[in-house]
DNA sequence: ACCTCCATGTCAGTGACTGACATCAGCCTA
DNA sequence: TAGGCTGATGTCAGTCACTGACATGGAGGT
């Protein structure tokens, strides 16, 4: 084994997110959490960019999810169809996830800093499945406004599910809101 | 007359756009800000919660425009072409500062921390047009919907307008892809 | 046995941001 | 007109996020 106990980048996120929900993110301190995950405030800083990141690292995931998604949709679907189809399957990781997705989004309702880095990630994810829509052949400003237009009705859908006390499912809302936006214009 | 020179916000503003023209936003410090405005370090985060805010302070105004476009509009009209024109409205704010938007959009385009402001500003718009929605009548998720799907239109138009070389105005941009959003659904 | 790698530790610094208290022109009131 | 109150600003000391430079020592290869 190693020279350190392994997998370090877990044991400060889970670290952070225990702290953040038991104090609140701006009574914490970053050498706190590197402490509880037994290493320094500078290996946090090794491992993510600033404070605020520890919480979004599972972002990388959902990005791949959903850029595989539109590039493997079937060549004949619409834009817009495309990327409601990668959402829903982004949907379906949350879905498994919902423990811990719930107790994050706790933490981050909680404080405007990080709503603020939630949002960029959104919009960070829009553009690229713009550009995935691009490699389609989606030409703009069509791709633009679908995938923006996909990750607003995703938002809608995640508030949803989030807020609800359990039945349904994340991809099932994300498809209802989908079908109601529809209905709207 | 007062103590002190008048309009310190002004002063503020004008003294960080350039400095963050000149130098680009990280190499400038509050107190360098400060001092080109005749004041002191202290006195700026009096006036702005963090050295980013202080380009934002217009976005008060363009709320103000939004909810009240929409507030205003026709009680018959269908909720996203009572978002459209709120949008079209705030363009033609943006229209007449054109030489000032487009400044500042060149130093928030050089800079992630500042893109992730301006983000977050467009999303407390799209929160506060669903409330305006909702104060006429329109029930959830749709009030949240056409807010959010509108704001994701503004930007695109709002991108466009900005790398634009001039001629076409903002507000008949954002009516242009208001219209392609609905071919594409 | 030696050497290189690299994740981590250590330390000193910069700068954003805050709280507490001081200052003092203008205004209000007696 | 004297005296007190207000509010925008200054001053100062402090905390903490974040960074650069350098040290350390197991792991794995040679």
């Amino acid at each position: 084994m190693g020279r350190w106990e392994p997998n370090a980048r877990g044991r400060l996120e889970e670290a952070a997110l225990a702290l953040y929900g038991e104090r609140g993110y701006e009574q914490v301190t970053v050498a706190e959490i590197a402490a509880r995950a037994g290493l320094t405030e500078r290996t946090f800083f090794r491992h993510y960019a600033d404070k605020r990141e520890v919480l979004f690292a599972g972002s990388g995931l959902l990005r791949e999810i959903l850029v595989k998604g539109v590039a493997e949709a079937p060549a004949s679907a619409a834009p817009i169809d495309v990327v409601a189809a990668a959402l829903a399957g982004a949907g379906a990781l949350l879905e498994e996830r919902r423990e811990l997705a719930r107790a994050r989004q706790v933490v981050i309702d909680a404080n405007p800093e990080l709503q603020e880095r939630e949002v960029v990630k959104l919009a960070t994810l829009a553009t690229e499945v713009a550009g995935a829509l691009r490699d389609r052949g989606v030409a703009e400003p069509a791709a633009s406004l679908a995938a923006q237009t996909g990750i607003a009705v995703f938002r809608v859908a995640f508030e949803s599910w989030v807020g609800d006390t359990g039945r349904r499912e994340l991809p099932d809302i994300v498809r209802e809101c989908f079908a109601e936006l529809g209905t709207l214009i």
